[in-house]
Parts: structure tokens; C-alpha cells; sequence
DNA sequence: TTGAAAGCGCTAACAT
DNA sequence: ATGTTAGCGCTTTCAA
């Protein structure tokens, strides 16, 4: 009868030393036949690994992290899941970070500093090799964590500002001027803007302020915006259109804090007749397939969200590789000029 | 000067040890004071507390795996971020099991059961207390490392057929079904399928070959369908929609594989001025807030998703505090009516 | 209420 | 090519 074990986990106890003494081997060799690491006999690697098969032995890289250096685990901190943006982000990081034999493991904030401060702490227990947030801004114990923490760090979607360690994303000051610029260009001076919950949005309020400033230079006038309290969504961007419409009639072009809410606002006009752009001119931002697939393609500024979680892996990789990393990644934004607007 | 450390992780080698020093009491109370586990001394709680702050320590959640039980850790496997739903039931799990503490390992698959098998090894690897994976379908090997585990296991999406421990989902089969029975009912009978992927969606399949048995019960005929070997999109359903009705010009409704597809459908006919449902009627599934935003609400089966993960959540921390839990958890899916169909 | 000793399952370092 | 020894940072038991 074996050792009694210690305690409940008991059920799935099987160790490096059951396959070692099931082989006939040392626990070390064990080891290193499953890592493939150092030279084995070719007749020991057989002798051991049909021995793992029989006892249905899974590596625990709890333990094997303890010992060793590295845990690769990769923390990631998004602010949410509903808005698509965030999953692609993640999809990207997935993607590069995933065939490397790295997991992710994945805290959601729902835009909030005080949560995001207090997952930065649970995660950085886990000891990853490299944490991954959203954004530039976040509250002072936090940062002083993730400098403490003497690991990569990477925050991406925003590069307006300095980053900790890594910044891979977009200027969304700059994003907000040019669809201004766009605009001015176009001929439209009556703004209107329907934003999402700025106060905890802050790259989305970035857009709403170099838009502004914008339109202000260029001779534009903001005649109303119509703010929701809520997370953005198509629902929000056809009331918050109606809304604002209903306050104002002399608008002549509308800039949405992102595509769901632009679609919204499309939608809106489709269902009450209203000429998009004759009547009035729509434009968003992050340029989402669905938007591009909408019988007049929306008038956006398209992001590569995707391609920013690929870089921001790629950046750990490189790192923890040991080379050199830019502080700054600017994965450039581009204007679609659509029908909308 | 300080013992010279093993290993490159030194920077942040902050450990109990170090706070205990400080604190002038043993690695043990530090411990307790930090679990608020057993009894502790007014003052020495402060003093170790001071400690903490002083030197800056962050727990290791790995050392302290091992030594105790629980990981709290929870393993998700899911086939694809790019579609929402899979971020929606993510976001309800994480809203149930991250307030408890627990933190999510997510892996993504591509809808790759070889790939699943690979990472439900990969993700067991981190004692993982609960697993959470997609669907009811699995490689022979990855059944059995799912049942030797020893672990809960929650399969979310579906209820078509047996679980290895729990499931929590819908059946595909009864809202095809439901679907094709509605549209009989309003009279269709010439139906076309516009559908992705369906060799590894295998719950669109079922919804699928449900709802072609129940049409041809029902006296209604597949005049012909249109198969995109890709992920489901809008752009897919848009141009699968324009390619059947290149072929056939006498469907009357269209059964897409899911509401993405379908509203790439109505793009279609909105940019072609074909009348939904006057020629031609549209019918998705899942029910997705964009498709009800529609100038005309979309035709569908609502599925809740989000609830899905909050009772899978739910599920686990029943099973984790040692409650029976039901093996099969039926969210129901309801008919939306709309006005596309 | 506090502490000393032992060990979780694995791997680095140093033999052989 | 393989093994021995020590110990990763913490928590469990058992004692005081």
C-alpha cells in the first residue's frame, strides 16, 4: 500500500517518482525526458515514456515553476468583453504567444482602476513572465506594482502618452483629428457627438477632445453631443442619435465614440428615412468588418486590433528572447472614407 | 550581504522570509496574517502588516499552490474569440468566478479537436480546479484525460448528448427544429441555407441537419444551399447569400448558420432592394443585440450566453463547495419572432 | 497565539 | 548518459 498522501488533491497524485520507479529510472531522468532536455539514451527515452503513458502521469508545472525559472504564464487585463475590440486584441496575443507554449491568463476590469490595481496583484502572484494591460492611464499603486514587478510589461491600444515599459497601439488623439480634418474637408461645420461613458472609457474621451479641438480650429461648431452613461453598443448609438436629434435639427454630421454607436446611428436614419450623408453624415471608429459590410460602408477610422495583440506578443517574445524592444509600438490607424459621411 | 540567489527571477525575490525578518516573527505568522487564517495577535498583525508595505512583497501564488490544495485556478478552452459569443460566455464566467478569487487560464482552439486534446494537457498541467470546455464533442484521448483529471468539468454550448461530468447549454437540435417549424408555419416552403464552415462547427451542424429534417417533415424542400468554408462573418453571409441566389431564384426563406451570416444576408438584400420578408425571408440564430437594432428586427432563436457562463460559473463553485450539482443545465433558447421571416 | 520541522513535485547544479 | 543532493517559497502538521 502506498505512502498515505497528504491531503485531498490525492485523487490525480501522480508524480515524477511513480513514473521514475515504474521505469526504473531516476526522477531527473524522467524529467528530462519529458522536457527533451540534456542527451537520453535512446532506449531510456522508450522505457520512460511508455511508462508515463501507463501511469497517465501530467506534468504539474506548478511544481516544475517553483524549481525552475520560468512559469510561462502571461498575464492579460482588458477592461471588457463586450466591446469586440478587446477579443480581437486578445486573439492576436492568443495567436503569437499560444504555439510558444505560453498561457494566458485573463482578468477583465470593467474599465474600473480599482479593479485593474487589484488584479494587477492577484496576477503578479502567479509570477508571469510578462503582464499585458490595456491602456497608458492607470492609478498610482498600480504602476508602482508593475515597475516593481521587474518584468515585461506591455500596455497596449494607446501609445499618447509614456509607457511603463512597452506601449503597442494607436494615438487616439490623433485618430480624432483626423476625422475631424476629414469632415472639415468634406464641408460638414454642425457637429454633433454621441459618445459611450467617457469618464471610464479615457481613450474614447482622447478621441472626443482632439475631435473637438479640431472641428473648434477648423472653423466647425459642436451644435450637441449626447453622452450615454452605458458601454457602448448599437442599441446605445440609435437612441443616443435619436436623442440628440430630437434636441437638435441644424446638425449636419455626427461622430460616433465608435462604430457599434455609429451603426446605431445608422440604423437609426435607415429606420426614419433619413439620407445618410445627404441629410445628415455619419462617422465612427475602429473600422469593424460590420460596418465596412453595411449597404453604404461606414466612414471610420479602421484599427488593427488583431495586429496589435500579435506585436504586443511578438514584444514579449523578444524580450524574454532577450533583445532589445522599442518603448513605443504605433500600429498606425487608417481613414476609411465610406459612404457615410 | 544576502545569500547570492539561484536563479535570474532574483529582481523580484521578495519572499515571506524577508517580511518575517523585518517583522521579527516566523515565515508562518507572516503567512497567516496574509490568508487570515487562524489566530493572529492584534499587534503582530499590524506589524507584519507594516512589514508587508515596507518591503514590498507579493505573495507567490505558485510556492503556495504547491504546498497547500487549491490552485484556484480555472481552465477555459473555447474554439474562437472571433465570434461573440464565446467572449459573451467568458464574460459571464469571469463575472461569477473572478469575484471569488478565482483566476481564468484561457486557451483558444480554432475549432481544432487535436488542438483541444493539446491544450486540456497543457492547461491539467496547472492543477487546474475546474475546466471549462466547449461543447459535448471530443477526441477519444482528450475524453479520457477530462475524466482522470479527477477535476469538475463544465462542457458549455450544448446538451445535445451525454456530458463527462456537467453541461450547461442548449440544444442546437431543438432550436432548428423550432426554427423551421416557425417558418412552416408562416407559410414557407422553399427554403435555402446559407451556412459557414459546418465540418468544425459542430453545433451549427446540428442545428442545421435539425432543421432540414424538420422541413422535410413538414412538406417544406432545401431548393439548394451555399456552404463558406471560413468562420462565420457578416461579409460571409453577404456573399454567400449573393452566390445561392445567383444559382436559385426560386427560395422563398434562407435558414442562415447564425445571426452574423444572417444580417450579412439582409446587407444584401437592404443593397439590392430585394423585400425581406416580402421576397425573400431571413432567419438566424442567437439572437445577437445588432440583429434586433435592425431597421427591421431580425428573425432568430435567442441563446443566452452570457447566462451560460454564469451558471457554468455557478456550477463550479457549487462542486467546489462540495454541493451536488445537476448534470445537465438546460439555458433554453427562445424564438424571436422579428420581422425578417 | 506562535513556532519548528517536514515536505508539496519538480529541476539546477554538480557529480559520476 | 544518468544519478545525487539540495532547495524553489510556501503551508501543513504537530508542539509549545
Amino acid at each position: 500500500m502506498a505512502k498515505k498522501p497528504r491531503r485531498a488533491n490525492a485523487g490525480t497524485a501522480v508524480t515524477l517518482t511513480d513514473v521514475a520507479r515504474e521505469a526504473g529510472v531516476s526522477e531527473i531522468t524522467v524529467s528530462r525526458v519529458i522536457r527533451a532536455k540534456g542527451s537520453i539514451g535512446e532506449k531510456t527515452r522508450e522505457l520512460v515514456e511508455a511508462a508515463v503513458r501507463k501511469v497517465g502521469y501530467v506534468p504539474n508545472r506548478i511544481a516544475g515553476s517553483l524549481a525552475s525559472a520560468g512559469s510561462d504564464l502571461i498575464g492579460v487585463i482588458i477592461p471588457s468583453l463586450t466591446n469586440t475590440v478587446f477579443p480581437d486584441v486578445l486573439r492576436g496575443l492568443d495567436d503569437t504567444l499560444a504555439r510558444r507554449g505560453y498561457r494566458t491568463v485573463l482578468s477583465v476590469t470593467g474599465y474600473q482602476p480599482e479593479v485593474e490595481a487589484h488584479l494587477v496583484a492577484a496576477l503578479l502572484a502567479w509570477r508571469p513572465e510578462a503582464l499585458v494591460v490595456t491602456g497608458l492611464e492607470h492609478q498610482l499603486d498600480t504602476v508602482a506594482m508593475l515597475r516593481a514587478a521587474g518584468i515585461t510589461i506591455v500596455e497596449v491600444m494607446d501609445i499618447d502618452g509614456e509607457p511603463i515599459d512597452i506601449a503597442v497601439g494607436m494615438s487616439h488623439a490623433r485618430a480624432g483629428r483626423e476625422m475631424a480634418a476629414h469632415l472639415l474637408r468634406r464641408g460638414y461645420r454642425r457637429f454633433g457627438f454621441v459618445g459611450h461613458d467617457l469618464d471610464h472609457d479615457l481613450r474614447a474621451r482622447k478621441r472626443h477632445a482632439a475631435f473637438l479641438a479640431t472641428v473648434a480650429e477648423g472653423g466647425g461648431r459642436l451644435v450637441g453631443e449626447c453622452i450615454i452613461e452605458q458601454a457602448s453598443s448599437v442599441r446605445a448609438g440609435r437612441s443616443g442619435l435619436a436623442e440628440l436629434l430630437g434636441r437638435h435639427s441644424d446638425i449636419d454630421a455626427v461622430y460616433f465614440s465608435n462604430d457599434d454607436m455609429a451603426i446605431g446611428g445608422v440604423f437609426h436614419c435607415l429606420a426614419h428615412g433619413i439620407a445618410v450623408p445627404g441629410q445628415l453624415a455619419i462617422a465612427g471608429f475602429n473600422g469593424l468588418d460590420l460596418g465596412q459590410q453595411l449597404p453604404q460602408p461606414l466612414t471610420t477610422v479602421r484599427t488593427h486590433r488583431f495586429r496589435i495583440g500579435q506585436l504586443a506578443g511578438e514584444a514579449i517574445l523578444a524580450r524574454l528572447a532577450g533583445k532589445k524592444v522599442e518603448s513605443t509600438v504605433d500600429v498606425a490607424c487608417d481613414l476609411l472614407t465610406g459612404a457615410t459621411a
